[in-house]
DNA sequence: AGAGTGATGAGACTTGGTCTCATCACCGTA
DNA sequence: TACGGTGATGAGACCAAGTCTCATCACTCT
């Protein structure tokens, strides 16, 4: 028999999760998540650097977002490269299997200042990574930031569907046709 | 004679800021701030909800954005209207007098990640409510966070600009043109 | 068998943040 | 002149987040 039950870090997500739907982040200890999952506040510590963290763990945006932009094709304008790698993450990330536990979560953030603080440092992460991915490719610093601002929004958007009841199929391709207008010129996979 | 000593919150703003640059921010405590402005704990966070907030206190801006949205011209379209915004923001807020503490906590905001959190979150709330004036007039959906999501990128890069060394004379307009690309039509006061 | 490893537990400690009660110069009014 | 109200402050108890150190103990490798 195993010493520990395994999977302690998603057992701690989980029951942070649980607990903060049912009494709300705050009124929430984090000894009490632990003790949901049959662990000890030193254990939780040791998995996640602070309580916020245990709902922005699985981090691996920022570099899907680079490799997405890397891999576009060397003749790509910036949105485009911006495009392709906002549909690998929508194939990557925007799975059905996260989908329920996505929309908890968002719920659980949406309700707490504290939440959307963090997430949205992690959003400045992610569109820092994304200008800093076009500036490899040799694109200038303000057309950088203005494409990878514009990748940010349509990602927020996106995952507002996506994570929304009625929302998303498979591939996080949003329901509707977005309009066009703005002057942007409308990448092909991106709408 | 004045029973209190005038002036406890900018007491407490100086002595945080000079105390975050002499030791940074983790090592500097709240108690140390207000002994530093003659005061105590209890006073500093009945000025500030938390240690963080010391240096996020004059927040004029959000209204700033939606009155100077408000306030432009019934014909102006979307990005003109954020631009009559930004431009009334420059002459309000990148006054000549602010200028150095605004880069002295530039500085430290920069060097600390819970602070970097926080600025995330003032930006989130400026965007908001550059897309909330913007429905206000009529503009849609999807277009007036576009429009909010450019606005808040060239508010940040102004800033950025102005608050550097060489940066930025009265009005905090930036010194060299801005590049135009990108295709959005190019107001007339803000480059 | 015995030493090493690695995830865990226990608990002291500092600090941020909340809350309650006390203090006391100033102000208006009688 | 006296007196009660006001408002900013101080004192200190209290709780929770986060850090740090030391102990535990099943499993593994030699």
């Amino acid at each position: 028999m195993a010493r520990w039950q395994p999977h302690a870090s998603d057992r701690l997500v989980v029951a942070a999760l649980e607990l903060f739907e049912e009494r709300g982040y705050e009124n929430t200890t984090v000894i009490g998540i632990a003790e949901r999952a049959g662990l000890t506040k030193s254990t939780f510590f040791r998995h996640f650097p602070d309580k916020r963290e245990v709902l922005f763990g699985g981090d691996t945006m920022a570099g899907l977002l680079a490799a997405g932009i890397a891999d576009a094709p060397a003749d790509a304008a910036p949105l485009e490269a911006v495009a392709h790698a906002l549909d690998a993450v929508g194939r990557a990330a925007f799975t059905a299997e996260r989908r329920e536990f996505s929309a908890r979560r968002r719920a659980v953030i949406a309700a707490n200042p504290e939440l959307r603080e963090r997430e949205a440092l992690k959003g400045l992460g992610l569109t820092a990574a994304m200008a800093e991915a076009l500036e490899r490719r040799g694109v200038p610093d303000p057309v950088s930031r203005v494409a990878a601002q514009l990748g940010a929004l349509v990602l927020t958007i996106a995952y507002e569907r996506w994570s929304e009841p009625g929302g998303g199929g498979a591939g996080g391709r949003a329901p509707p046709a977005g309009p066009r207008g703005m002057g942007a010129g409308h990448p092909p996979t991106v709408r």
